[in-house]
DNA sequence: TTGAAAGCGTTACCAC
DNA sequence: GTGGTAACGCTTTCAA
């Protein structure tokens, strides 16, 4: 390995200069930075960053750590992340957590133990172990996907997707709604207070509990299928899921029902993976905006890394759109976009420092 | 952070002692030993890797290049990667090359600065300039899913693949057969091996030539319907693509053309990604030992970094398996398992230090 | 068995 | 402007 005692001892100056004019900080005479660089390019000199990370600058490293990349929509997060990062020369550490806590907290050990300089996180839930260790490592950390009280979030307006989906399922004259997903989920609620807003109950739109983990957790299709099975689900024609997964599900079951889709019932997922694209019918979803979710998530790291920012946690909160596709379309037709605000295309982002939603 | 020095000091030692009981390997008194463990525990010492790595020992990190993670097939192989190499205490720095040679060349430069101990690789072809890099720079490195002359490798039989689907095809009865992919493609020779052994002339299986690079690239589709837009594909009632998702394109595309599944006609995809099991119909599919191949990989590169093993390159060929769904059988029925040599599950792996296939 | 000390490749502080 | 030098946290001689 050739080092920069090496690139001195060649140009004739101390590894002092030859740091100084590798970080372009201090000034350095014309003459043997010429030099330097001379031989920087002829040995072919390549920095040791672990060096560098042990001086106390930084690793270079960054931590993604997220529940399971085989969820096409987390694998589609992780690459637009690997690269943004690599454009600021850092590299990805990934870690899994499968949705446990103690795994996340093992993962994000070994992150902290591996000194990265950020992390970004989907944690299991805003107070995990994980976090919390993050935050007393004081690791700059930013949330993707989920909002946090105390830590830098970047995530879609969930409660503004179920809005739209609301509004797009009564648009299409459908009256009897339903949800499959949690209770609590802000898309839920965003898809109860269009529908009031359009004079439809939100008491009326009943919420069939789904527990979704993974990939690998599909008993789904059983409470799909008791769903269909009762009389409310005999009748309903909206249903919202607050997945693509669990809304294939759907699809699926349904069609086993012999319920025509589109005709006789429409589905509407969530996160547009390409599962929507390939399904058939094809499936309408709620995009989000990924590779500008990535770009500002390790936009929002590189400030913390630069110093800057006050300590206030920042909110990023972005549009999503609906990519409306077969599966809610009464006749065929090409796919097309829809937002609450306007058929065309929104200017998919917006920041606020706060605002409420997912 | 908390150091070896303070362990030291607590424990009255000095420092080279407490990395002796860390290390675990010249003797240390059981007196001194109890005391320096003690105040590890209480501190909750942490060795920084990032000086261990310094001094020259390992990293701890693997690098992982990939093509793409949003291919379903690659994320779960990412994914078992990961979990693998952290049982063994590796991290993995994911990097992605799009299946371009230059930015391989880059991300590969990246992990070879960052000083990873060892690198798996789904390479773009075996000569790829990045390969050529980890050569040169003696990185342990072992690719999976491709054979390499002069590396580890660790891949499944696609030759025997081929030939398990073409006894599949041919036992239900189609005698007209057809490739989706490269000419090249060992699945492709194994394929139409089987089919000459058993009466069907290879010349008379003609290869679609579908150039698939990512999950984007899905051209795919209007080159399936040249295909059954032709007299010989309007005959074809046996299909078998490189992968899943050509196989997918052909089956909805086959569904345009009202061409029934299973039925009239029969697709079988390859790598049994989940797309295979949520598509309707269900999918038959070649699938590959994920975790085994990712558990190789590990154990061979764990091999070369305790300096065990010989200079030859492994070849671990496993055996693959066909899954048995609704695209390839006449009748409804469940999923079920199939392999050339038998019908009962193969123990999936056997290991040559050489072998043909791929 | 144990301690002192010399690095590993960089950066940063302090003189000159 | 530039060179010496002390860290950074750890491992590994070399003596004792």
């Amino acid at each position: 390995m050739i080092t920069i005692k090496d690139i001195a001892r060649h140009a004739n100056v101390s590894p002092a200069t030859v740091s100084r004019v590798l970080n372009g900080k201090a000034w350095v005479s014309e003459e043997k930075r010429r030099a330097v660089n001379e031989w920087i390019t002829r040995l072919g000199y390549k920095p040791n960053q672990v060096a560098q990370t042990l001086v106390g600058t930084r690793s270079f490293l960054l931590g993604v750590v997220i529940t399971d990349v085989s969820n096409p929509f987390f694998a589609d997060i992780v690459k637009l992340l690997q690269q943004e990062a690599f454009l600021s020369g850092y590299a990805i550490v990934l870690c899994h957590t499968n949705a446990a806590e103690d795994i996340e907290r093992q993962q994000v050990d070994s992150l902290i133990r591996r000194q990265v300089d950020g992390v970004v996180i989907v944690p299991c839930r805003a107070e995990s172990p994980g976090i919390r260790k993050l935050r007393q490592a004081e690791i700059p950390t930013v949330v993707v996907t989920q909002q946090h009280p105390e830590l830098d979030s970047v995530c879609v307006d969930h409660n503004a997707g179920g809005a739209m989906v609301a509004a797009h399922l009564l648009s299409a004259g459908h009256t009897r709604l339903a949800y499959f997903g949690k209770k609590q989920d802000a898309k839920f609620n965003g898809f109860r207070r269009e529908a009031a807003a359009n004079g439809v109950s939100p008491d009326r739109i009943p919420c069939v509990k789904v527990d979704y983990d993974s990939v690998e957790t599909i008993d789904v299709e059983s409470t799909v299928r008791r769903f269909f099975d009762s009389e409310e689900g005999r009748q309903t024609p909206g249903v919202f899921a607050l997945n693509d997964f669990v809304a294939l599900a759907a699809l699926n079951t349904a069609a086993e029902y012999r319920r025509r889709t589109p005709g006789d019932l429409s589905v509407v997922g969530f996160d547009n993976t390409y599962l929507a694209r390939i399904h058939r019918p094809s499936l309408t979803s709620v995009a989000q905006p990924l590779q500008e979710m990535a770009h500002r998530a390790i936009e929002l790291l590189r400030r913390r890394l630069a110093g800057q920012g006050d300590n206030e946690p920042n909110l990023t909160l972005l549009q999503p759109r609906v990519v409306v596709r077969r599966s809610s379309s009464r006749e065929a037709g090409t796919d097309s976009e829809y937002s609450l605000e306007d058929t065309a295309e929104l200017p998919n982002g917006a920041t606020r420092s706060t605002g409420e939603g997912n």
